[in-house]
DNA sequence: ATGAAAGCGCTAACAT
DNA sequence: ATGTTAGCGCTTTCAT
C-alpha cells in the first residue's frame, strides 16, 4: 500500500510551490497557462486527489449541508431530501442526512453531531417547537433554513407550503360536494404544519357557517395514528361524512381504518388528504389531496441557504411560501349520506 | 460573535495541557477522576465542541460513511438508506448519501468527492458493471461493502438478496396457478440483479418444461421501460398469461400499462414482481412479490463495512445474502386465459 | 497520570 | 505570476 500522495508531492514534482499547486487546484489567484499544464500533469501522474479535512480547517469551509428530517422513509421527504442532493451537487455541495423521528433529543445529538463536522449550513424540518438546536447552530455561527415547518416565535429563513391555504381548498371542494360534518385528524400540537391545517379547515368551515361542526383530533403523522383516530371519529353518532388527514401517513391509516370498518369511500364516507404519493408508486391514484411539491422545497431551500452562506442576499430572513395543488380524485365524492 | 472556544481555551480554563482535554473527550489513556470533572467543567462553561476535521486530519478517521445509490426516491433504496442510517448512527458514524441515477459519470464524479472528504468507508449499490471507482477507492485505502448488486469478476464485500431463488419461487408460483407464457421484463443487460432474475426465470421455466416459451424483454429499472416492454410483450401472439416485472418501478409500469389497455389482473394477465412497498404507503396491497429485506440489508452492510475498517473480521470478503420472501397477493390469479 | 513537541495537509496573508 | 511563512485544531509520539 503506498503513501498517498499530499500537495507537496505534486508540488515537487512540478517544479514549484504548494501554493501554486493549491491555485490550480481552486482556480483561484494567477497562474501561467504553463505552470498550470505542469501541475496538472503531476496531479494526473500521481493520483493526487486533495484532502478537504485539511482545506476545511483552514480555510473555514467544508461544502458540506446536513439535511435534519424527522423520517427519510415518508416519501415526502424523500422527495425533499432529493431535491436537496441535486441542488446542493449542482452547487458543489455535498450532504448529510439526518432521521430525528420527531424525537428533540435525536435532533439535538444530532446537531450537535453536525457543529463537530463543521457543516457550512443545516436544512431544518424542526421535529419540536423549542428553539434549543437552532439556537445552538447560531451560537456557532452556522446558518439554518428551515423546511416545511416553522419554530413559533422564532424568526428565520424558510421554505415551506401555504398549509393554510392548502387545508381550506380541500374543505371547500369537501363542502361544495355536499359534505358538512367533517372532521380532521391532524398531527401533534405545537408542529407549525399540524395547527396551520387545522386553522384552514376551521376557516372554510366557518366561511360556511360550519363552524359548530368542527371536530379536531390531534395525534401524531403517522398511520397508526391515522387509523386510531379514525375509529375513535366514527365512533361519534351522527357519524362524519368526511374526512381529512393532515399528511399521507395519517390518510393511508384513515383508508385502512375505512376499509376494516367496511366504510366505503366516498359513498358512505369521503376522505381528502395533504401530500400526493409520486406517482411512480401508483397505479391508480385514489386519493383527493392537496400536494406539495416537496422536490421544489428541497431545491429553493438548498438554493436559498448557499446564498445566505456566501452573502448573497439580504441580511433579513427569507420566508418562501409555495402554493399546493389540489388534485381531484376518487375518495372524495358528492355526499350519499343523508342529513340526520 | 464570539470566537469559538478551541482545545486550547477549555486547557488553559482548566488548567491542564491540551492533551488532557483530548484524553477526556475521548476516553483514552488514563486521566484522574479529579481532572476529568475539572475538565468537562470548563468544556461545559465554554461550550466547546471538539472540531472533527482537526480530529481527522490527524487522526485519519473521520467516522462517515457514504451510501451510494442510484436513487433515493425508490422506496428501496430509501428502505436501505433508513437502515444504514440507523446502525450507522448506533455506532458513532454519520453518513454522507449519494445518486447516481444509474449513470457511471456521477458514480465516478460521486467517488472522487468522497475520496477528498476522507470518508472511513463506502456503502456502494455499483451503476455499472465496470470496476474503475471500486478500485480509485480501493487504491486510496477506503474500504467499500457493496449492497443489491455484485460487479461481475471483482470480489468484495457484499451484501445481497438472492434474486435468482427469489425469481424462481415467483415463476414456481405462477406455474402452479397453470401459467405457462409468461414473459420477464427485467433491468439492464450487465447489471447482476437483472441478470439474476433472468436466470432464476429461466430455471424455473426450465424444470417445468417450458424453456421454449421464455420471452425476455431487457429494458431499465424505471416505471416508463415496465409500461413500454409490456406494451411491447402483449404485441406477441399467442400473448403472455403472465408478467414478471424484475423491480418495483417496473412493476407498476406493468399495471399501468395493463390498465390503459383494458386488460384485466390477474384474470386476463397475471402479474408478479421484485421489491414490495412498505406498508405504510398502500391501503390494499395488489401485487404478489418476492419482497427484500431492504432495511435489514442496509443494516448488515454497514455492520460489515465498521467490523472491515475496525479490522475485526477476517481478511477474506463477506458475502451476505438473504432471502427473498414470497407474498402472494391478488395480481396472480390462476390462469383463465385458454391454451390457444 | 500528565505534558511538550511536532506535524497531519492545506491555504490566508503577506511578500517579491 | 509565484513563493515564504505561519497556523487552522487536533492527536501521535515520546518524555517525565
Amino acid at each position: 500500500m503506498k503513501k498517498i500522495p499530499n500537495i507537496n508531492d505534486v508540488a515537487k514534482r512540478a517544479g514549484v510551490a504548494p501554493i501554486t499547486v493549491s491555485r490550480v487546484n481552486n482556480s483561484s489567484g494567477y497562474t501561467s497557462e504553463e505552470t498550470r499544464q505542469r501541475v496538472e500533469t503531476a496531479i494526473e501522474a500521481l493520483g493526487y486527489v486533495p484532502n478537504t479535512l485539511a482545506r476545511g480547517l483552514r480555510s473555514k469551509r467544508t461544502n458540506t449541508l446536513a439535511l435534519v428530517v424527522t423520517d427519510i422513509t415518508n416519501p415526502f421527504f424523500t422527495l425533499i431530501a432529493r431535491g436537496v442532493e441535486d441542488a446542493a451537487s449542482a452547487l458543489g455541495f455535498t450532504v448529510i442526512y439526518c432521521n430525528t423521528d420527531e424525537s428533540e433529543a435525536k435532533e439535538e445529538k444530532y446537531i450537535n453531531i453536525l457543529v463537530q463536522k463543521q457543516v457550512d449550513g443545516v436544512l431544518l424540518v424542526p421535529a419540536c417547537s423549542n428553539s434549543k438546536s437552532v439556537n445552538f447552530l447560531h451560537s456557532n455561527s452556522i446558518p439554518i433554513v428551515l423546511i416545511d415547518r416553522s419554530i413559533p416565535g422564532y424568526q428565520a429563513d424558510l421554505v415551506r407550503c401555504d398549509s393554510e391555504n392548502g387545508a381550506y381548498s380541500l374543505i371547500r371542494h369537501l363542502i361544495k360536494l355536499g359534505h358538512d360534518r367533517i372532521a380532521i385528524i391532524t398531527g401533534p400540537r405545537g408542529i407549525s404544519t399540524s395547527e396551520d391545517r387545522v386553522s384552514g379547515y376551521l376557516r372554510a368551515l366557518s366561511d360556511a357557517g360550519l363552524e359548530k361542526l368542527a371536530r379536531v383530533y390531534y395525534g401524531t403523522f403517522t398511520q397508526t395514528s391515522g387509523y386510531e383516530l379514525t375509529v375513535k371519529a366514527l365512533d361519534v353518532i351522527p357519524s362524519p361524512t368526511a374526512l381529512f388527514g393532515t399528511n399521507n401517513f395519517i390518510s393511508i391509516g384513515i383508508l385502512k381504518a375505512l376499509r376494516d370498518m367496511d366504510i366505503s369511500v366516498p359513498d358512505e364516507t369521503a376522505v381528502v388528504g395533504f401530500d400526493d404519493l409520486p406517482t411512480s408508486m401508483v397505479v391508480d391514484p385514489f386519493l383527493t389531496v392537496a400536494a406539495q411539491p416537496a422536490y421544489e422545497m428541497g431545491q429553493k431551500a438548498t438554493e436559498l441557504l448557499v446564498n445566505r452562506l456566501n452573502n448573497k442576499i439580504p441580511v433579513e430572513y427569507q420566508e418562501i411560501i409555495l402554493p399546493t395543488v389540489l388534485i381531484e380524485r376518487k375518495s372524495s365524492g358528492p355526499r350519499r349520506v343523508p342529513s340526520q
